[in-house]
DNA sequence: TGTTTTTGAATATTATTGATTGATATCTGA
DNA sequence: TCAGATATCAATCAATAATATTCAAAAACA
C-alpha cells in the first residue's frame, strides 16, 4: 500500500466519522501501528487533521481539505441550496466580495457573468475567469492550508474597493458570540469586507448553529444570515433583531 | 513498444487511477522495471505527473498548466536550464518577484524554501506552497488568457514591497528596442518591479533574440540577462554595455 | 559497418516499514 | 484524590522495499 493510499483512507475516514482510532486505521490500511503513526504525524504537519491521544480527528472549522473533496454529500447539498439563493441576490453589474472558502465557492456557478468580484480565494479565480466576471484578487500572503490570501496587504488591498455586497463563510453562529471563525486574520479580512460592503451576508449552514470558534468578525445584527429551511424552527434562539432568508421549502 | 506509447499508458493509468505503483506498470507495458523508472522521470520532469515512493500520482493543482500544450520539447529543455540559473542566483531569506509565466515557473521548484517571493503570477502558487515558500500575491485584476495579475490595484500592491531581486519573463530582446512584451499592463508590471528591486534578472530563452513585441518594459541595460550558452554567438550584436549569464555550455 | 540511443540486469544507496523498548498519558476503583 | 493498571506514545534499530547508478547487450539509425 502506497503512502498516498493510505493517506487518502486516513482523511477519507477522519472526515467521515470526525475521530477515528489508531486501531482501526490499522485494520482498515493493514499496516502497522508505527506506519500509521507516522502517517498522522505527517498529516498533522500538513494541517489536515489533528492528532488526539488514541487516533486522530479532524479539524473543526478549517477546511483543510480542497473545494473539490467534499465532506458527506448532505452537507454538500445544503451548502449549494444556500449557495444558490446566495447567488441569486446578486444583481447584474453588481461589484461583490467573495470571501475564500468552499461554501462561497458554490455560488460561483451562479453568478451573473456581468458582476465585478473581488475575493481573496486563490481557489477561485479559475472558476470565476471560466464564468466569464471580471475577477480581483486582494494581495496578501497566501495561508497554505485555506489558499486564502491575508494580512497587511490582503487589508490594504482591499481597501482600495467599495462594494455592493459581500458573501462570507461562518464557522459558527452563536447568540452570545455572534459571528466566529478560527483564523484571526482571516477575521479581519471579514470584518474590513462588512465594512466595505453596503449589504453583507453570511452563508451558514446548519451545523454551525450554536458553535463558537476562535476569532469574532461580527454581530449577529451586522449581516443578513441565508440558511436553509431545515434551519428554520432554531431561529427563535436568536435575537429578533437579526435578519434572515431561508431556501425554499 | 515505443516509449510515446508507454508514456500514454502511463499517463493514462495515472489519470484513472489517482495513483499507480511501478509494478503494475511494469506488467502493464511488459518492459522492465528500470525503463519505467526512466519514463516516470522523464514525465515528472514534463510536469505531467508527481513521482513518489512506489509508483506516481497525478498532479493536483493542476487546471492551471494543462492549457499551456507545451511548445517543443527543446523549447521547455531550454527553459528549464534557464529556470535552474535563474534560481542558483537566488540567496537564503532573499525576498524576490517573479513576473508570470511559464519560464518563471521552472524555477520555482529549483528556490530554497527559506525564501520570500512576491508574485502576480497566480498559477505560481500551488508550486511555491508546495515548495515551502512564504507566498505573496501582489493584488490586481485577473487577465483570463495568462492568469497574471495586472491593472492600478496590482501596481499599488506591489509597491508595498520592495525586493532583493525579480525575474522577469520576455517576448522580445532586441539591440533598438529593448526589452518588449505583447501586453502593455504586464509591461508596466516588470517595468514597476524592475525599480523596487536591487537587481533585475530577465529570462531570455534564444528564440526570443531579435524579436521586438509591443510594450517595452526596460532598456538593455537595466536588467541582466539569463540565457543559455546555444545564444553565445548572437551576443556580438548587442552593446557591449549588457550584463549577461549564460548556462553551463 | 560504425555510431548513437534505448533497454534490462546488477549493484550500491537510500527510504520505508514493523517490532521492540522505555517513557508518558489516561483510565479505574477505591 | 490517589495509586496501580492499562493504553498510548516517541525513539531506536534491523529487515525490507524502493531508488539511483552503472554497465553491457540489444536495437535503431545513418
Amino acid at each position: 500500500m502506497l503512502e498516498t493510499e493510505r493517506h487518502a483512507i486516513i482523511m477519507r475516514m477522519v472526515a467521515e466519522l470526525g475521530t477515528v482510532r489508531i486501531q482501526d486505521l490499522r485494520e482498515e490500511t493493514g499496516s502497522s501501528e508505527s506506519t500509521i503513526r507516522r502517517d498522522l504525524i505527517e498529516l498533522e504537519k500538513q494541517r489536515k487533521l489533528k492528532r488526539i491521544h488514541g487516533g486522530a480527528s479532524k479539524l473543526q472549522g478549517k477546511l483543510s481539505e480542497s473545494p473539490m473533496t467534499e465532506k458527506s454529500s448532505k452537507n454538500l447539498q445544503e451548502k449549494q441550496e444556500i449557495a444558490q439563493l446566495a447567488a441569486s441576490l446578486v444583481d447584474e453589474n453588481d461589484t461583490i466580495y467573495l470571501d475564500a472558502g468552499s461554501t462561497i465557492y458554490e455560488m460561483i456557478r451562479h453568478l451573473p457573468p456581468s458582476v465585478t468580484v473581488v475575493t481573496n480565494g486563490i481557489s477561485h479565480t479559475d472558476a470565476l475567469l471560466d464564468r466569464g466576471c471580471k475577477t480581483i484578487l486582494t494581495g496578501g500572503s497566501a495561508k497554505p492550508s485555506t489558499k486564502a490570501l491575508i494580512g497587511r496587504g490582503a487589508l490594504a488591498s482591499m481597501n482600495q474597493y467599495r462594494f455592493d455586497k459581500c458573501f462570507l463563510g461562518v464557522n459558527g453562529l452563536h447568540p452570545d458570540y455572534g459571528l466566529t471563525t478560527p483564523d484571526e486574520e482571516e477575521a479581519s479580512m471579514k470584518e474590513l469586507a462588512i465594512r466595505l460592503s453596503r449589504d453583507a451576508f453570511a452563508l451558514v449552514d446548519p451545523s454551525k448553529f450554536q458553535e463558537v470558534s476562535f476569532a469574532r468578525f461580527a454581530e449577529l445584527d451586522e449581516v443578513t444570515v441565508l440558511t436553509t429551511a431545515a434551519a428554520r424552527e432554531s431561529l427563535e434562539h436568536y435575537p429578533h433583531s437579526m435578519k434572515w432568508k431561508v431556501t425554499d421549502q
